[in-house]
RNA sequence: GGCGGUGUAGCUUAGUUGGCUAGAGCGUCCGGUUCAUACCCGGAAGGUCGGUGGUUCGACUCCACUCGCCGCUACCA
């Protein structure tokens, strides 16, 4: 009963789309750590879940003519499906609808609230609606909008804020006294910096939309993402009314979670665990991205890697290990296939898969197949045993660093050693002279023994292709298969009949494969830009036709770019002087990245000319030139050859 | 523009408090081997550690500035 606990969890993901590579990057390396601390002894809790509430949810949810609850539903349903054809071994799966996490948020939100940490105030702020900003006081001279110098309003929004700014020093000093607590150590200052320069009460509540859970003193209000996401760490665990499970495994002994969370994670939940005067979690790590080339993985821009693809072609435990082997945790990394394809054929296929197949046709051709009894000793044995022997203290602390990368490379420097051993021995020549029989003997037992340990350190990785293994080596669960067993050199036993198998990981014809990829890539891309021309029919958009009559209030004219600049205080835009058949005029467009000044310059562009005049970041723009987006995202010129000036009807 | 990250061999990268002749894997070239999934083993070539300046007996490691890339963020009438 007294047995060490571990609580890991990984961040509750957003069900508004599938997930894509980079979410089960995370996933799978909370599952190897899981896996590990269950091998070295631990009771393990391992979290995972889904955070399904939100506006954003809410309109994805209607635009796919469905309710919140059935859109949120079928896709938790294909992420579960996911993490079990990703053989996740969590022991739970919060979804953050369920009835017992809903009640949860409440009681906290109370016990925060009878704190005096959540008050009712509101939004308040001088208004500038043209800008759609809210200015400070000071910024506003003289209740004047300061970029474009209209009078601003005062505005209000009701809803509830935590306390946030009590907790400042308190989070300092935490920061102060616990280095391990952000990991890595560069994150931290970020933290510490965004702490310094003052925290702002939260707003944690919203009462623009409803899909969410209500908040208990207030129904025109639901609460927002904050309270509600964070909290699944301990709801889960059944706090506050069932406190069993809390008690035993919190605090958390690690939140895994992207760097762009660390923010919440680090400063407002903390916080929040400091008003409801609990421990707070012991370490949280905020891993990099896995990128495409090009950029972030985004739905959006359709370059999305779906991994039950990878898996279906090459196996989860190939995708696991590529992910957690190829990648420095903590940082961000590009995703290629030649890098997938690579890895699998060097280190699985020629390293790993070559050496059992090796090991075991030779004990099958010159020992019967049967594991010899260890005979005598010789040269190289003692160097193989010692790289076997001091993987596994390695990969200790290694793992404790989250240093998925290096434990694996610590564990291939024994199939490399061993398959040197094969080469410094020559098995094929002892077997010719009846002599070498008994060094022989002692030579295979020695590879199957390396394997065996190598086997048993891979667990947490590849739990499918260490049980493959000890099918061909003989070994049955249990015997030399636990963690304590990988300490010692020489506890295989002899007699076991080996049976070859089929590879572990077949070679794969690299060319062949990234063809393959490609094609599926592009089917995949093409069922997507069919589905997205569906769209545009659906009823919402025809609901969304405008009348003749609201079209004929614009007025477009063909307008020739005298002359372009940059906007000397925004990235984006750009500041052309339009000549509009007699009129001149200035219009502001944010096509910065897709076009030098010196391009703009001459084109004759459709401008829509009867828009109100506004300030952009202090510069005014009278119309707005019309771009057309490109499939790829960027901008190009809509041109005309009619005069400047001439109207576009 | 603001905030932050990052820049080490052709590629992917390690480098925990400054002491290294800067490691590794892939790729390349040369050699060995045949038990094995045309695999494995050995060897070699390849780095002014983005640039400049500074601190120091000594800097890839610390400081300043600078350039490149990336992210968040504001502006996209």
């Amino acid at each position: 009963m007294d047995q060490k606990t571990y609580y890991i969890t990984t961040p509750i993901y957003y069900p508004s789309s599938n997930l894509h590579i980079g979410h089960t990057y995370c996933t799978v390396a909370a599952d190897a750590m899981a896996r590990f601390k269950r091998l070295t002894g631990y009771d393990v809790m391992f979290l995972t879940g889904t955070d399904e509430h939100g506006q954003k949810l809410q309109r994805v949810a209607q635009e796919n003519h469905m309710s919140p609850k059935e859109y949120v539903d079928k896709i938790v349903g294909g992420i579960e499906e996911l993490w079990k054809t990703m053989e996740i071994s969590y022991d739970d799966f919060i979804r953050t609808t369920q009835e017992r996490h809903m009640k949860r948020v409440q009681q906290l939100f109370m016990k925060m609230y009878e704190k005096g940490d959540i008050y009712k105030g509101s939004y308040e702020g001088l208004y500038c609606t043209p800008c759609e900003a809210f200015w400070t006081e000071t910024q506003a001279k003289d209740g004047l909008c300061p970029d474009c110098g209209r009078p601003v309003e005062t505005m209000r929004e009701e809803a509830y804020f935590f306390r946030m700014s009590k907790y400042q020093d308190k989070l300092l000093e935490m920061f102060e006294n616990n280095p391990d607590f952000l990991v890595p150590e560069s994150r931290k200052n970020e933290m510490v910096n965004f702490i310094k320069q003052g925290l702002e009460d939260l707003c944690i509540s919203r009462s623009t939309f409803d899909w969410g859970i209500p908040v208990p003193i207030d129904e025109k209000h639901v609460i927002y993402v904050w309270l509600d996401a964070l909290s699944n760490y301990i709801t889960a665990l059944g706090y506050p009314d069932e406190p069993e499970k809390f008690q035993r495994y919190w605090p958390a002994d690690l939140h895994l979670v992207g760097k762009e969370i660390v923010r919440f994670h680090t400063l407002i939940w903390p916080a929040m665990l400091m008003s409801l005067e609990l421990p707070l979690p012991k370490k949280v790590f905020g891993h990099g991205w896995i990128l495409l080339e090009g950029g972030k993985m985004s739905k959006s821009r359709g370059n999305v890697v779906d991994p039950v693809v990878l898996i279906e072609k090459y196996g989860v435990d190939a995708l696991k290990y590529f992910l957690l082997r190829e990648y420095s945790f903590g940082q961000d990394g590009i995703f290629t296939n030649e890098a997938l394809l690579n890895r699998i054929n060097s280190d699985l296929a020629n390293d790993l898969g070559n050496l059992v197949s090796r090991t075991v046709s030779m004990i099958e051709k010159y020992n019967g197949g049967l594991i010899p009894v260890p005979g005598e000793e010789g040269e190289f044995d003692a160097s193989l045993k010692a790289t076997a022997l001091e993987a596994a203290e390695k990969i200790e602390p290694l793992m404790d660093r989250l240093n998925f990368s290096g434990a694996l490379e610590e564990i291939w420097h024994i199939v490399r050693r061993t398959n040197k051993y094969i080469d410094e021995t020559t098995p094929w020549i002892l077997a010719k002279d009846p002599g070498g029989k008994a060094r022989l003997d002692a030579v295979l037992y020695n590879l199957a023994e390396a394997i065996r340990i190598v086997s048993v350190l891979i667990l947490p990785f590849m739990h499918n292709t260490a049980k493959q293994i000890w099918a061909q080596l003989g070994i049955r669960e249990g015997e030399g298969t636990q963690w304590a067993d990988v300490f010692s050199f020489g506890i295989l036993r002899s007699g076991a009949k080996v049976e070859k198998g089929p590879a572990l990981f077949p070679r794969l014809d690299i060319e062949k494969e990234l063809a393959d990829l490609m094609a599926l890539q592009k089917g995949e891309e093409k069922d997507r830009k069919e589905e997205e021309k569906k769209q545009p029919s659906s009823e919402a958009e025809i609901q969304e036709r405008i009348s003749m009559e609201d079209f004929s209030k614009m007025r477009l004219q063909v307008g020739e770019i005298l002359s372009c600049k940059k906007h000397p205080k925004a990235d984006k835009l750009l500041i052309s002087q339009l000549q509009i058949g007699e009129k001149q005029m200035q219009v502001v467009s944010g096509v910065a990245d897709s076009f030098t000044p010196e391009e703009m310059q001459g084109k004759k562009v459709i401008v829509v000319t009867n828009l109100k005049p506004v300030k952009l970041r202090g510069e005014l723009s009278e119309g707005m030139i019309l771009f057309a987006r490109d499939e790829d995202g960027s901008q190009k010129f809509v041109c005309s050859e009619a005069a400047s000036g001439s109207p576009v009807k």
